[in-house]
RNA sequence: GGGCCUAUAGCUCAGUUUCGGUUAGAGCGCACGCCUGAUAAGCGUGAGGUCGUUGGUUCAAUUCCAACUAGGCCCA
């Protein structure tokens, strides 16, 4: 007789095999077809809500492997906090205006370009960003991502465009907005500004001067040393023709200086530690030191410019070095940005008397008309004239490049608008509200704080075509700035109705509300502002545009989720704009994570060919397993990513869903309505199950509460792996296999492995999305929701722990381990193979015998043999000690009895029914009982 | 150069983080073996770590402090 039949076997259709990529698609379109986004919204609708806020990414290219974990861990925390009990909304979005894309469409257009308006240009970003929106949408979704992506908020939306307008309005409208100079890259050539991605450096000769300023404060007041010496501050510049500009010279605080006498009564002031090597290129043999100073001894004093009448003063800076030069560097704050900073802080002039063809201005004395490059040699020649150049020569250094035209940039200042950190004191306001927001990890606090700290006033103008203009006007009569709430508003309406494109497109009377006067004089002729507004803004006010103004959003957001980089940006700039307009931050919890890098902890760059892209693993491995990727690095840190972390982390899917397959096919035929056995009247060892089950619970929902979600991945793995697989389902399977079908003992295991996969499907949901959906089509059926993401995790449920139960178990597993040691050396030496050929006897000490004699009984079990013997350690004479546990031994000896047919068990009843000669008295009851 | 951060077995993570203290844990992988009634599965045993480097504090440091190195993000 073939007994197997007569087992009860795992079968199921659920496949041992995932084929992720060619199921993941099918799923993807079951769930589009259901409406699974709608189905979770309606069924949570009055339930609590959880506010995450998506950061648009830029609407540019594909993704990488940075948004797809980006988007992945919003996608698991949306889904665990909806399987929390939450209504968890998630409206993802898209950053649409700025340089990149004008960038690329302007590269595309080429020479067509030319004959074209602003408006036609928009039309063509306009284009390119939705065309990069599809292809984006449809890779995050193939993630596995659920949310409304059939309507996300993008900023070129009129409406957003409107949102955008209004917000700035409230800057506008409340003395916020400022216009300064400040110095930015200038093509003269292409006579437009750059911006910091427009420029390539490259190879570039320039002139290098160190020049003399004479010293107009006194000093032999102060240093006696000094009296009757022309005393000189020595710069050095590789830019002669920003000298005119020059007014100030910047030590560094923290360095030396020195007066040192090289001839004739002139003294020259530079760094102490540049001393050598400066009057080795001066070639000066013969000099002497006559004073040492500090530089802040010198700060406040004022030399004399080279050419013009006017002092430029000593200040002090941090970007100073010994590199190069003199240690004094001379300082125009209307031609370099550092210069500028110095300049805000030491209240200089933005002064930069060069037009936009790059020619110097009519008060130029000397050199006016003359275009920079060529001014050089001239103003070379002047300073030598005056005796004020002290050495030149040519170098060749990195330089700035215009992108389009490949000549090199200068820097130049031009008017520009500004959000004015202390006007309304925004910076004051913004770093109190920071410390309202938790901020994980924690560090990012100081992060921000420091930044906003630090920064200067936002510059919000640009001079570029794809944006959402700047929306104020000047009379033309008296210049006056012309803005008013009055003025907002009906722009407002305009760009709601037909996108910001209206203001290029309409003259300015179409622009004001009829009637409008300047305030100042009364004309009623304007002229719109053509700058537009820095995309930074735009996302910014993404709390107002999407969160304010969806009936089912709320702002401020619950949490906002996005690189360490946005420190910088968008956790920065929606900050500003909130605490701005609304006195407070936009979002109560801001978590970041770091980048993606290479499996050596390198960044991933084209240039160093360690990049991989989300389509490949998708082709290779599936979604799911990035998804598991996502989880499994703890996020904080640098995420890596490796073919040998993708080979590990698909192994530990195998072994999850085949944990969860075992199950579902132990589960076949039992329906827990009419099949559960009652917790009080299940098998102990079920009971322990049940018991690691809420504590795999307990741990895994504090996790995900503290997006933890590495620590979900691990909890799994392991639970499976150990608990279930390595114990609890191979000691079960004997009683699964050879038990009447519907006896108590095999039921009572049923009913605790179909409570473990209805909790475990749930849990690993948020995280393997398409696996739980699969395992839940295949589980019974019985009021079950539609979807598993459509459900509620099963709480820990108190009434299935047992503590002391628990306790006890980790005693016989303790027992079992030194067990087990004893088999593996029993079978290296040929004694047994399988367990099941093994009878065992444990000699333990007293305080063991006492604990685990009640399951002596078991043993056999839980060891897997066919028989297992308890007794004191006094009444083993032979058998292996254990090193770990003092005074326990085991003596592993094969079966003497014959080995049943059925359940393998070698057993003295063999053989006890005639009818039935090779199989035992356990193996018969459950044959007749069926 | 500045700000912030990270550094534990081949890989992914625990732990020591509020008190520094006996042989630093897990899984995977690897090696070896078993099973063939989870089978392109399952089980067992074993070998892997001077806890980035160097100093300091201490009776004692992987754990505290400093510097350095490597790496990351943001600035310059």
């Amino acid at each position: 007789m073939d007994y197997k039949q007569t087992l009860n076997l795992p079968d199921t259709a659920f496949p041992m095999k995932a084929n992720l990529v060619k199921k993941e698609p099918e799923m993807l379109e079951r769930w589009e077809k259901m409406g699974l986004y709608r189905l979770i919204r309606e069924s949570s609708r009055g339930r609590k809500h959880y506010m995450l806020h998506d950061g648009p990414p830029y609407a540019n290219g594909n993704i990488h492997m940075g948004t797809a974990f980006n988007k992945i861990l919003k996608d698991i925390i949306i889904k665990s906090k909806q399987m929390t009990g939450f209504d968890a909304p998630y409206v993802p979005g898209w950053d649409c205006h700025g340089l990149p894309i004008e960038h690329k469409v302007d590269m595309e257009l080429g020479s067509r370009k030319n004959g074209m308006t602003q408006i036609d240009i928009r039309q063509h970003c306009r284009r390119y960003a939705e065309k990069y929106i599809d292809i984006q949408r449809n890779e995050f979704r193939r993630l596995g991502v659920l949310g409304e992506w059939d309507r996300p908020y993008l900023t070129m939306d009129y409406s957003y465009e409107a949102a955008i307008v209004r917000e700035f309005g409230r800057f506008a409208n409340n003395g916020s907005l400022v216009k300064s100079k400040k110095p930015n890259y200038w093509c003269i050539s292409c006579q437009t500004a750059l911006a910091e991605a427009e420029v390539e450096y490259g190879n570039h000769t320039s002139p290098s001067i160190f020049v003399k300023f004479p010293m107009i404060s006194d000093m032999a007041g102060r240093w006696p040393e000094l009296k009757g010496k022309s005393v000189f501050v020595l710069i050095w510049t590789t830019t002669p023709w920003t000298i005119p500009a020059n007014l100030a010279i910047a030590l560094h605080p923290e360095l030396e200086y020195v007066a040192v006498e090289t001839n004739e009564n002139e003294v020259l002031i530079l760094a102490k530690g540049l001393l050598h090597v400066c009057m080795d290129t001066f070639g000066i043999k013969s000099y002497k030191v006559l004073v040492e100073f500090s530089a802040t001894e010198l700060v406040d004093l004022k030399a004399r410019h080279p050419l013009y009448d006017r002092p430029s003063v000593i200040v002090l800076a941090p970007y100073v070095t010994l590199e190069a030069g003199s240690g004094c560097v001379h300082t125009a704050p209307g031609h370099g940005r550092e210069d500028y900073e110095t300049g805000l802080e030491y209240g200089l002039d933005v002064y930069s008397p060069v037009d936009d063809s790059g020619c110097f201005t009519p008060d130029v004395d000397f050199f006016a008309g003359l275009q920079v490059f060529e001014a050089n040699k001239v103003i070379n020649k002047k300073l030598a004239e005056t005796g004020a150049l002290l050495k030149e020569e040519d170098i060749t250094h990195e330089y700035p490049h215009c992108w389009r035209c490949k000549k090199p940039v200068i820097f130049r200042s031009t008017e520009q608008w500004f959000i004015s950190m202390e006007k309304n004191e925004l910076r004051k306001r913004a770093l109190d509200s920071i410390s309202n927001v938790s901020w994980i990890p924690s560090w990012g606090q100081e992060r921000i704080y420091n930044m906003i700290a630090n920064r200067p006033d936002w510059c919000i103008s640009r001079q570029r075509a794809w944006g959402v203009p700047i929306t104020v006007f000047f009379c033309k009569d008296c210049g006056a700035l012309v803005v008013s709430e009055e003025i907002i508003s009906h722009v407002c309406s305009l760009v709601e109705e037909k996108g910001a494109d209206v203001w290029f497109n309409e003259p300015e009377e179409n622009l004001v509300p009829s009637g409008t006067k300047c305030p100042g004089c009364g004309g009623a002729r304007f002229e719109k502002e053509t700058d537009i507004l820095d995309v930074w803004f735009d996302s910014g006010v993404s709390y107002a545009a999407v969160m304010e103004e969806r009936s089912y959003l709320a702002s401020p957001a619950d949490l906002y989720l996005e690189g360490s980089d946005q420190h910088r940006g968008w956790f920065h700039s929606s900050l500003l704009c909130s605490v701005g307009t609304r006195g407070t931050a936009p979002y109560r919890n801001v978590l970041t994570h770091g980048f993606v890098v290479d499996g050596s902890g390198k960044a991933m760059h084209k240039s160093a060919g360690n990049v991989i892209a989300p389509e490949e693993l998708i082709k290779n491995y599936g979604a799911e397993i990035i998804r598991m990727w996502v989880a499994g690095e703890d996020y904080r840190d640098n995420i890596r990513l490796s073919k040998e972390i993708l080979q590990r982390l698909t192994e530990a899917y195998r072994r999850i869903r085949n944990t969860c397959r075992y199950l579902l096919g132990n589960l076949v035929g039992f329906d827990p309505a009419s099949d559960r056995v009652p917790y009080k009247e299940m098998e102990e060892l079920d009971r322990w199950a049940l018991h690691k089950l809420q504590e795999l619970s307990e741990r895994v929902f504090k996790a995900y509460d503290d997006f933890n979600f590495h620590i979900v991945y691990h909890s799994l793995h392991n639970f499976c792996v150990l608990d279930l697989s390595a114990f609890y389902l191979d000691i079960i399977k004997d009683r699964l296999y050879t038990s009447p079908k519907k006896s108590k003992a095999r039921r009572s295991a049923q009913t605790a492995m179909n409570e473990i996969l209805e909790v475990l499907v749930r849990l690993m949901a948020p995280i393997l999305s398409f696996t739980a959906e699969e395992i839940w089509q295949h589980m019974n059926a019985n009021g079950r929701s539609a979807s598993v993401h459509a459900d509620l995790f099963i709480p820990v449920k108190e009434e299935f722990k047992d503590g002391g139960l628990a306790e006890r178990w980790e005693t016989i597993i303790s027992v079992r381990k030194e067990a087990t040691k004893a088999l593996e050396l029993a079978r290296k030496e040929k004694t047994i193979g399988h367990p099941l050929d093994a009878s065992v006897t444990i000699g333990l000490p007293s305080d063991l015998f006492e604990a685990v004699s009640p399951y002596r009984d078991q043993f056999r079990t839980i060891l897997i043999v066919s028989s297992a013997e308890i007794v004191p350690a006094g009444e083993l004479q032979e058998g292996i000690e254990s090193e770990t546990i003092a005074g326990l031994k085991v003596k592993v000896t094969p079966s003497s009895d014959k080995k049943c047919e059925r359940c393998w068990v070698h057993d003295p009843t063999v053989g006890v029914d005639s009818s039935h000669p090779t199989i035992c008295k356990r193996c018969l009851d459950a044959l007749n009982e069926s």
